[in-house]
DNA sequence: ACAAACAAACCAACTAGTTGGTATGGTACG
DNA sequence: CGTACCATACCAACTAGTTGGTTTGTTTGT
């Protein structure tokens, strides 16, 4: 009952962290700039989080929550083939790429690269995240790559060596995208990546 | 002959930026770090470089001038097949990647993400770096695709987007592989990068 | 009454950038 | 030759503003 429409100084702290820190990176986005963004004073901002780096945590798991919740949500996984419910993965992400950079980029992407000296543990908070995720496509991949080859002996490793491969080549479609300010590059890599699954998941029972 | 063993304090600060910032980003190296690292005062410091801005573009550009010459001094340039020098820089790349994060990574993409929205001038020097080298695989990548299929109408475009997307995997692999804090995962990117173009080198002249 | 949820003023440490001055090496000129 | 001149390279100390974090006090639900 108190639950409905509840938008705590948490919850909007984590928002505005998660629309900051994308655009912004970590370092470049102050408590300050965090409690304006969320209309809170810094006397709420330390009474939820212990730190600056502690808030940088629970906006990756934050992160986490709701990019699950997107994909879990999505309708590719309606497909009854397993290599189309990987294209409709794929596909979808494409989709989502809109002109908007700061729209489409990865929160724990950013925060990687600049926690990853200074800050383990948002470091180690990112890349549970990044893996997580990859771990939800590896079951249709493995699946996918039987199907085209049942001779083939080791599933399950190369079907999580390609789910990390997305994330890595969706991680650099970000990075590259952002530093030439196009997103058509994101795009254009998304399209590269679907070819190399069509190629992998063509049936090719030689040798 | 002034000229041998010239470490003058401006070279000393631009490998301390490269290799600060790689490690630790942009906005965590604080201009003190760059001076203790180099052995220079700041006075010194803001007599080379105008700015803290100013030093990371010309980090920029330092970095594509040792990039370039690292990779035009290499081997992989003396094989007759276009295919196979795009191969051999794959595994030149691929050899790179050391054990140590800080000693492969790549300074731009770094920055990039970074200096997105508040540094463009940055954000500009490292987008020139990272496409500059996309553009000196292009004609290999070109030559190959035609090899493969003479008869493929686009080969100029196609390579060009190959290019960028060989940056693109790489920059992610950079990303994925300190957020989980583990080299093998950027080796096994640039299998997979290469997987593809020995399939897309492959010779498929049907329909 | 009492604790959780906040607000506002505050602080010590740190940051990029400045200042005023020095060392050095070259160069014009007597 | 030597000396006055000058530009480049450099330094130590300083400053103005920002940063993450604290403290003290107030509201609010129960």
């Amino acid at each position: 009952m108190s639950n409905a429409a509840k938008s705590s100084s948490r919850d909007l702290l984590l928002d505005a962290a998660v629309a900051l820190i994308r655009t912004q990176g970590l370092h470049a986005t102050t408590v300050d700039d965090l409690c304006a963004a969320a209309g809170v004073s810094k006397g709420a901002f330390f009474h939820h989080f212990a730190s600056k780096e502690d808030l940088a945590i629970a906006a990756a798991d934050h992160w986490s929550v709701t990019t699950s919740r997107l994909f879990a949500d999505a309708a590719y996984h309606e497909h009854d083939n397993p290599a189309d419910r990987v294209f409709g993965y794929l596909d979808f992400r494409a989709s989502i790429i809109g002109d908007e950079i700061e729209q489409y980029t990865c929160l724990v992407g950013t925060m990687a690269q600049e926690a990853y000296a200074t800050h383990p543990a948002i470091r180690d908070a990112c890349a549970a995240s990044i893996l997580g995720h990859a771990l939800t496509l590896e079951a249709d991949i493995a699946a996918a790559l039987r199907d085209a080859d049942p001779h083939r002996a080791d599933f399950t490793a190369l079907a999580a060596s390609l789910a990390r491969y997305t994330q890595v080549v969706l991680q650099g479609a970000f990075v590259v995208s952002k530093a030439a300010d196009d997103p058509e590059l994101a795009r254009d890599s998304v399209a590269h990546l679907r070819r190399y699954f069509e190629m992998l998941f063509h049936h090719d029972q030689g040798a």
